[in-house]
DNA sequence: AGGCCTCGAGTTCC
DNA sequence: CTCGAGGCCT
């Protein structure tokens, strides 16, 4: 990029007084936008604006070598990328630890103060935590160069030509003496007012409506043609800082924050320098009341230590600051009314009632419906056709009936009724005198629901992973009856395939070549694939160590199943029952023949691996491995990966927006590690032992 | 027998 | 994520 395209301006004959006024609306332009955005306090009209603003379009169309890189008319929007380019963080954007409650908070200031080795009230810096999508902000010498999303948090996209459109943006740093190099972060996002203006134009011209703010703004950033962003009002404010070349960094985070907001860079007045637990909690209250007149969303309120050393002093824990935590507002609740109750029958017939919601937004998305799990369920919630009810985002993603609001029960409420036959096959459905969930009787024969069910599960990732089976393509082929167990799966022929709806010679062809590709498997997969009840990936996995071979699993007895470790008489028998079943055994039969084949071993390995009866916790997102790929890593090494942190983990690997695991882990004081950690340590032992 | 810990199974939405 | 239930330890 050329910085200075004011070079040669002065060969033009006359055009000396042309330059300077194009400077000054330059000026001038930049003053309105940063009243406008940044004070949040027009200083002309609308119509005054867009006079200085075309008058400028002019000067710079008939003039080009006057055109800047910071000229507000560059803001406007240019030809569409073919796509976004990855772009690597100079320093990695991390996410912040959450708190849900006071007392996460108070424990939060206690780790503070312990870490700190202080007996005084910490200083704190309290802001918002917006609704958005974090960026990075990149300036050279005071002039915007390049933008970058998050991403997950070392490499984000470049996304620079859209955020030259977002006006509180500053093209160029107000000041005479800028740093070399800085990272600006902060929110972009979409003020509610803008919001609802954007839906109703996008009702208008008979588009796609958005969710909420947020899914606005991260789709209007994603724009692949800049010129739609320019016409989406974002917004933005600044919070944190990456790299800093050529200037001291600022010895607080509020002194960091006057800073910028000298440098005209937009922060948000709703920031406090306070001191001690009770003065963050003190903040989180005021906010909370207010939450609903700010102007923008937002979640909930960020604390940081304010003094930079603090900051430093108090470092990191597994890609989170120990300075700073994010304390969250309560999941978002809504009201709704139960339009009906429908059972759903799952793989082993397991009949669950599904409440049907009049659609609602409940943080962020729109539910319709929300599980009841069983018959007992429905009746301690008390939840009756036409009731008005409280829905909840359990942990901020499954949809959850809270409670019914018992005052707006209508006189024609219908309770639920468990229904006696199977609505798919006809089966009478049966409930164990001791068991909470109702099953279908019919079974794999009789039932079409298990059976889709049973080869949903046979080729989902984890056991076949066969790519391109979807929940679509498995009801054609049942409902047509051109399959029924898993062994047809690998007798279908393209001229089958051709029959059914949205299934092109294209299609048909990666569906068989995916097919192809599941045949070399491992029997932990194959056995799990089976779908033999109370037989789920961690059972299949100790169950192909154990034997080694499939023909000694299906000839093993009740005893023999019992001597494997966490196997008890109710799975043995579970698995005995369906290998004494001669049609398992013709299945398994006709899938070897079919060619699906794995290597087998002799029985129990003796060799002890070094993380032997260690048991490890995978939480959040790592930033480079994928988690079976650390799986995989942990029990090549002899480890095991549990669902659950209990004080029987030995270690916890914690990622990017890890969750309540990671709060768990650090109550009970268990290891954690993140990715860099967990490499560490594996490699570590793993030379240990040679 | 009781309590803790895991695992299995079912679910939602984009 | 949640619930239910099996397995194992005390």
């Amino acid at each position: 990029m050329q910085p200075d395209l004011f070079a040669n301006t002065s060969q033009q004959a006359g055009s000396e007084h042309v330059a300077q006024r194009a400077t000054w609306l330059r000026a001038e332009l930049n003053r309105h936008n940063h009243a406008y955005y940044v004070l949040d306090h027009p200083s002309i009209p609308d119509a005054e604006y867009d006079r200085l603003f075309l008058e400028l379009v002019g000067l710079e169309r008939a003039h080009p070598e006057l055109l800047a890189p910071d000229s507000p008319t560059q803001r406007v929007g240019g030809a569409p990328l073919p796509q976004f380019e990855q772009v690597t963080h100079a320093v990695p954007m991390l996410s912040l630890g959450n708190g849900f409650d006071d007392e996460d908070i108070v424990a939060f200031d206690r780790r503070v103060r312990e870490g700190l080795q202080l007996d005084d009230e910490v200083e704190y810096a309290t802001e918002l935590k917006f609704d958005g999508l974090a960026i990075n902000l990149r300036y050279e010498d005071g002039v915007l160069v390049h933008a970058a999303t998050r991403g997950d948090g070392a490499t984000g996209e470049n996304v620079t030509a859209n955020i030259r459109t977002v006006r509180a943006i500053p093209l160029r740093l107000q000041t005479a003496t800028p740093p070399k190099v800085i990272d600006i972060r902060g929110e972009v996002m979409m003020f509610k007012a803008d919001f609802a203006k954007l839906n109703a134009r996008q009702r208008e011209a008979g588009q796609k409506e958005f969710a909420n703010p947020r899914n606005a703004a991260a789709g209007s950033l994603r724009q692949l043609d800049s010129r739609i962003t320019a016409q989406r009002s974002l917004r933005f404010f600044a919070y944190g800082i990456g790299l800093l070349e050529g200037a001291d960094m600022p010895a607080s985070h509020a002194a960091l924050m006057d800073w910028y907001a000298g440098l005209g860079v937009p922060v948000c007045v709703e920031r406090a320098v306070v001191k001690g637990a009770a003065g963050l909690l003190d903040f989180y209250q005021a906010i909370g009341s207010k939450r609903n007149a700010l102007a923008y969303e937002i979640d909930g309120v960020v604390y940081k230590a304010n003094r930079l050393q603090d900051q430093q002093k108090l470092g990191y824990v597994s890609r989170a600051p120990r300075f700073a935590i994010a304390h969250k507002f309560p999941a978002q609740e809504a009201m709704t009314v139960v339009q009906g109750i429908d059972v759903q029958i799952g793989r082993t017939g397991a009949v669950t009632p599904v409440a049907r919601l009049a659609p609602v937004a409940v943080a962020g998305v729109t539910v319709t419906n929300a599980t009841l799990h069983n018959e007992d369920e429905v009746r301690r919630k008390d939840v009756q056709i036409g009731d008005t009810v409280i829905v909840r985002r359990a942990g901020d993603v499954i949809p959850e009936i809270v409670a019914v609001v018992p005052e707006r029960r209508p006189t024609d409420a219908q309770p639920f009724v468990m229904p006696v036959l199977c609505p798919i096959c006809g089966s009478p459905i049966v409930r164990a005198e001791d068991e909470a969930v109702a099953r279908c009787s019919g079974g794999y024969i009789k039932c079409a629901a298990q059976r889709k069910g049973g080869l949903q599960h046979f080729v989902s990732r984890r056991a076949m992973d066969i790519e391109g089976m979807g929940e679509q393509l498995i009801d054609q082929l049942v409902d047509k009856n051109i399959v029924t167990t898993a062994a047809d799966l690998y007798r279908l022929g393209l001229t089958a395939l051709a029959e059914l709806d949205r299934m092109a010679d294209k299609s048909a062809q990666n569906v068989l070549s995916a097919l192809e590709k599941s045949k070399a498997t491992t029997l932990a997969r194959f056995i799990y694939a089976l779908g033999i009840r109370h037989v789920g990936e961690a059972t299949a996995k100790e169950l192909a160590r154990h034997f080694g071979k499939l023909d000694v699993l299906m000839d093993a007895s009740v005893e023999d199943l019992m001597e494997v470790a966490d196997i008890g008489p109710v799975v043995a028998l579970s698995v005995r029952q369906f290998f004494a079943d001669p049609l398992s055994r013709e299945l398994v039969e006709q899938l070897r023949a079919a060619g699906i084949h794995w290597s087998e071993h002799e029985g129990v390995e003796k060799v002890v691996k070094p993380m032997q009866g260690k048991t490890f916790v995978l939480t959040g997102t790592l930033p480079t491995l994928t988690r079976d790929a650390a799986a995989e890593m942990i029990e090549h090494a002899g480890g095991k990966v549990a669902g659950s942190v209990s004080k029987k983990t030995s270690y916890v690997v914690a990622g990017e927006e890890a969750g309540s695991k990671l709060a768990k882990a650090q109550e009970l004081g268990i290891v954690i590690l993140d990715e860099t950690g967990l490499i560490e340590l594996l490699k570590e032992v793993h030379e240990e032992n040679h």
